[in-house]
DNA sequence: TACAGAAAGTGACTATTGTCACATCCAAGC
DNA sequence: GCTTGGATGTGACAATAGTCACTTTCTGTA
């Protein structure tokens, strides 16, 4: 891999687009490149985390089992997004698993591998922090989501979520199913029917063959903050 | 003030607490010291973030309130706890507010001092990187609990964390109110009440004048990880 | 000691969501 | 074209927790 095309992933969507160079071609030099198939685990909650991914292709879903068996999606982790980076610097295990929704490229580096990159680069530590504290926001966002709002608010801030900015018509980044989107937004998947459904009346999505796309954004934006 | 009276705080409860003399003798000369009555805002919701406070003495709430009104805590920060460092690091507005629940000291440094520490003190940025793994395990914890429990496992798990280790008799860090802990756990008062009564009438937690203690840890900690 | 205001206790009712049980639909492959 | 499994649509019902409206009990203070 070439430094440029790393560059080029980084430069969309991560907090580590601003690397220079050198800095490109060790985190290449240091990683090690790995492929995974639609399913597969690229980490395994439970497990001891002694290593740090960067997203190159495909997606992958970050989610928990909680100890009486619910499954929780934390998130959905684009190209460019660094994963795995919590256990390897608290030594402690994985809180969560993540699994490849579609065929999806990473770059994998070791703690070793990981502690020289911090050591020659000065910028990749505040940038860690950074993407750090990104998560941080995005989790203390979802528990407001989980406590302050009812379910129809919730789902419109998940989908809001989903949604591409300068999307050609409403599309999804990802086409989730409705069991999907339940355990995402936190609600049974009925649930998620019944209010899109509701919706789609209303004309504020639509629903067809399975793909859900926001057909006023604005509507939906105003459902995200209402009172209840 | 001392660098082994800083020393002595960060040693309990902190991830700082390895911090060599240099160190602490930086982080001294560069903050400022600052006083809180019981009630004052240390951080405020909105405003820029241009600082980080280390907690020095008293005990602080880390509160957002959702755009419907709802008042959501977060956390109860401890001597010895970094607090405000998200905003500071990625330049965002403080999501949270963090008000002092008895007469509070910190240590404020900002954002310019911040960095010189960091520049001249390698070890300061993975010591905050660890501070907010921790942090975002936290936040994935109260997700866990949030979606994968009823009320009355989420509440053991709140008071559990709120429980000292070596206790005598099962004294709580805090002792907050029933209202209190309906916010910090996400329930109403009224459910509070009503599942603490039936726990005392159990003998799992007793409550009187206002205190809870727990008195059987060992069923607690079952109840918090029940099934339903 | 009396009083005020806050915190806690409690009953009745409501509401939101989950669960269960099916019927349907759709897309992919034989 | 058929078949089949997964994804959807929907009605009926149950359950958990919130809300409301009080009463009662503390606690600190004048």
């Amino acid at each position: 891999m070439k430094a440029e095309e790393l560059a080029g992933i980084l430069a969309e969507h991560s907090l580590f687009a601003d690397c220079d160079e050198a800095e490109l071609a060790d985190l290449i030099l240091r990683g090690h490149f790995v492929q995974y198939d639609k399913g597969d685990e690229l980490i395994m909650q439970g497990d001891p985390g002694n290593s740090l991914l960067i997203l190159l292709s495909g997606n992958a879903r970050t989610s928990m089992i909680a100890s009486n068996g619910h499954e929780i999606v934390l998130d959905y982790a684009e190209p460019g997004q660094v994963i795995g980076e919590i256990a390897l610097l608290d030594g402690g295990e994985r809180t969560a698993s993540v699994t490849a929704i579609e065929p999806t490229t990473a770059l994998t580096i070791t703690r070793i591998a990981f502690e020289e990159i911090l050591k020659n680069h000065k910028n990749m530590a505040l940038r860690l922090l950074k993407v750090m504290a990104n998560r941080i926001r995005t989790a203390n966002t979802m528990i407001e989501g989980d406590r302050a709002y009812t379910s129809g608010p919730r789902l419109a801030r998940y989908l809001l979520r989903l949604s591409v900015v300068g999307a050609e018509e409403g599309r999804l980044k990802l086409d989730l199913s409705q069991s999907e989107l339940g355990n995402y937004a936190g609600m049974s998947r009925e649930h998620i029917n019944r209010q899109l459904s509701t919706w789609s009346e209303d004309g504020i999505v639509s629903v067809e063959s399975g793909k859900v796309r926001i057909l006023n954004h604005a509507t939906l934006s105003n459902i995200a903050n209402a009172d209840s």
